[in-house]
DNA sequence: TCAAGATGCTAATGCGAATTATCAGCGGCA
DNA sequence: TGCCGCTGATAATTCGCATTAGCATCTTGA
């Protein structure tokens, strides 16, 4: 079935059941209703459907988004953690009326998949998603090189030239953990998170060379928030890294500081040392308060109900829909307009609220951080 | 970069380069050595990739397997019940080297999405596959009349002929949970589960009209199984439906019925029928024994261990994987053959252990039940 | 009555690759 | 010399659809 076979049947040209297909109704394009209708009756009681692939070779359009994740796409030992992410691209995705293409055919190299390589299928869709905890520089630089099309979840540096992301406000979070604390009376302050690498207010792109993998920018961004919060309430902050390191002696080595709040980068870890702090016979918010700096990356024991911020991941996820399609339509397509197909036609636009500052130009901004939800919790109190 | 710019580059013709790229060394096809070459640096150097699109245009292959849902494919409600096979997909896609596309744009009607709509996109797959607890048959009748290759995850009734599917053996693992019932002691068993539909061995295709909607398999066939088991063992088996009333209704009647042990077609009715036993003072082996036919669809609690079996969703996804790529690979090509690209080389292509019986041909079956695993749990003990 | 516009549709072309038929050059052999 | 066979590469065609220039035919208006 092929619009040539449409158009024997009605006696019509194929170019005339391509552009009643489309519903082209311009003034330079004329149909008479009839044969319109003609058409029409032919295409449904064929139940005729354009080949998206030719399709999409003619009008270099797909409404295909893609979706590529460093680590596999239905992971089993990060407790779901991307999960959300996935369903409000899924959402995002349903509403505009695109197909999701995963790339699991992406080959693993060193470890972790790879976007470029030989018999690379990126062009297969129409822009990409780009998923994982930390994103390779390299690729990402060729992938702002290429003017491809993408989008991070999550927020990411520079990498020669902006990169597009919609993010957590890493930052502003922590830092209102660290106001909380303060409030109630604490004055030495912990972050506990992997690492301990120097963290400036700006990306640090490898200026010392990249010899060392800087922090995800998940991590850097939070340490960041907690410094200048630290040093705007004029109180003690502290910083331990985890690695190497049971719960046990990473709770030694607080109290001995004189630590009162633990701010913990991964929740997983604040479980651990709750759970041997319980053990040792320490009451949690009493003896040692602690926070979680968003939910768990880990899969970790919920009985605990943490002081700490969300992750707005699903909201990201559907918003990092948003910000690809703007720019897939910002990409000049066939000749610099926007694609025609009738079927492309965008449902259920959304006024996309961005938050990144005043509605500068007519284009819609491509680099957005969303707000993460306080949750109470009842592992903050006051120190003795 | 296309192929046509490679040719510029090295001087040769596009033919040429479209020889090297997919490594023809034919006998009919011929390219010197240094040419060849020559051609292969001019790429690498580039990076130039072949544009899928334009590659399945003419190869009539992609390397993309759809999936279609007719649930949200990331689901909030179902608690993960659709997760393993996702990963067990991705895995198979994986290991096979293709890409994955989610049909999201399949539009809603009458509360459920539909595969065949007016812009269907099922083209873009080389063949796809199917979940959901009920797939419609109308619709399954079609795929199998238009011959498009496909398969459902979970046992489908022939719809217009065999329906290629990957199944879990329900018949045999309920058949099990009630001979372990029986050798414990019990005598009146109850299936609990939606509806009251009259199961019969064979598939009950809407002999009687289609007004009433049949039970989706998976519960017909753990139905069939139960109903057998039960006969063959001598003992006396209960239907009890679950809806329109509540766990406290759906006790009662069990209790007044004699029955000893409650087979529970759905695990969160199981939960919550145990959670009533025990606010009534009823303890859960002892007064009455429960088993759960299957991993929980619904979110439901787990702090019950309850005698069961798993579902090998994980395997199913990945199977399904298997299946229907041996379908794509019987269903003629370009001409009949095998596709030649040099990319869509198969890697890791593994033995799928086909259950279905012996190795009549050297055709990999189409239909595959997997073995359910039993879980021992605390749930099932000797009637008082 | 005739140019000027509408109207309705089609031929032709291109998208980027795969494939086939064909062609030029070159020894070798009779 | 002329024919054959072999090598190495290319022109041409195809896939299914979108798009545009342009060709008839039919109305108008003056």
């Amino acid at each position: 079935m092929t619009q040539q076979d449409i158009a024997r049947m009605t006696g019509v040209s194929q170019a005339t059941v391509s552009l009643v297909l489309n519903g082209r109704a311009d003034s330079d394009v004329r149909i008479a209703p009839e044969t319109r209708a003609r058409v029409l009756d032919a295409i449904r009681s064929t139940g005729y459907v354009a080949d998206p692939i030719a399709r999409r070779l003619a009008a270099r359009r797909n409404r295909i988004l893609g979706v590529f994740t460093y680590e596999p796409m239905f992971p089993a030992g990060t407790g779901d953690f991307y999960h959300p992410f996935l369903v409000g691209i899924e959402e995002g995705a349903e509403s505009l009326g695109c197909d999701l293409l995963l790339f699991t055919s992406a080959p693993v190299a060193d470890g972790r998949r790879r976007i470029f390589h030989e018999d690379n299928r990126l062009r297969l869709a129409d822009g990409c998603v780009l998923l994982g905890r930390s994103l390779d520089r390299d690729e990402l630089a060729r992938l702002v090189a290429e003017g491809q099309p993408f989008v991070s979840v999550g927020r990411r540096d520079d990498a020669g030239g902006p990169v597009p992301y919609v993010g957590a406000d890493y930052p502003a979070a922590t830092a209102a953990i660290v106001e909380r604390a303060v409030a109630v009376g604490h004055r030495t302050l912990a972050y506990v998170g992997q690492g301990d690498h120097p963290v400036g207010p700006a990306p640090q792109t490898g200026l010392d060379g990249q010899d060392r993998p800087a922090a995800p920018e998940s991590h850097a961004d939070r340490e960041r928030g907690f410094r200048a919060a630290v040093a705007a309430a004029g109180v003690t902050g502290i910083r331990e890294p985890v690695e190497d390191r049971s719960p046990a002696e990473l709770l030694d080595s607080l109290l001995a500081r004189g630590v009162t709040v633990a701010l913990m980068e991964e929740y997983a870890d604040g479980s651990a040392i709750a759970s041997v702090a319980r053990e040792r016979g320490l009451e949690i918010p009493r003896d040692l308060s602690i926070a979680a700096l968003g939910d768990p990356t880990r899969p970790a024991p919920s009985d605990v109900d943490f002081t700490m911020f969300r992750i707005p991941r699903r909201q990201m996820g559907w918003q990092a829909v948003e910000v690809l399609t703007g720019l897939i339509e910002g990409t000049p397509g066939p000749e610099g307009g926007e694609p025609r197909s009738a079927g492309a036609q965008r449902r259920g636009r959304s006024e996309a609220a961005a938050r990144d500052g005043s509605e500068r130009s007519r284009q819609s901004p491509t680099q957005i951080l969303l707000d993460c939800e306080q949750v109470e919790g009842t592992t903050l109190a006051a120190p003795r």
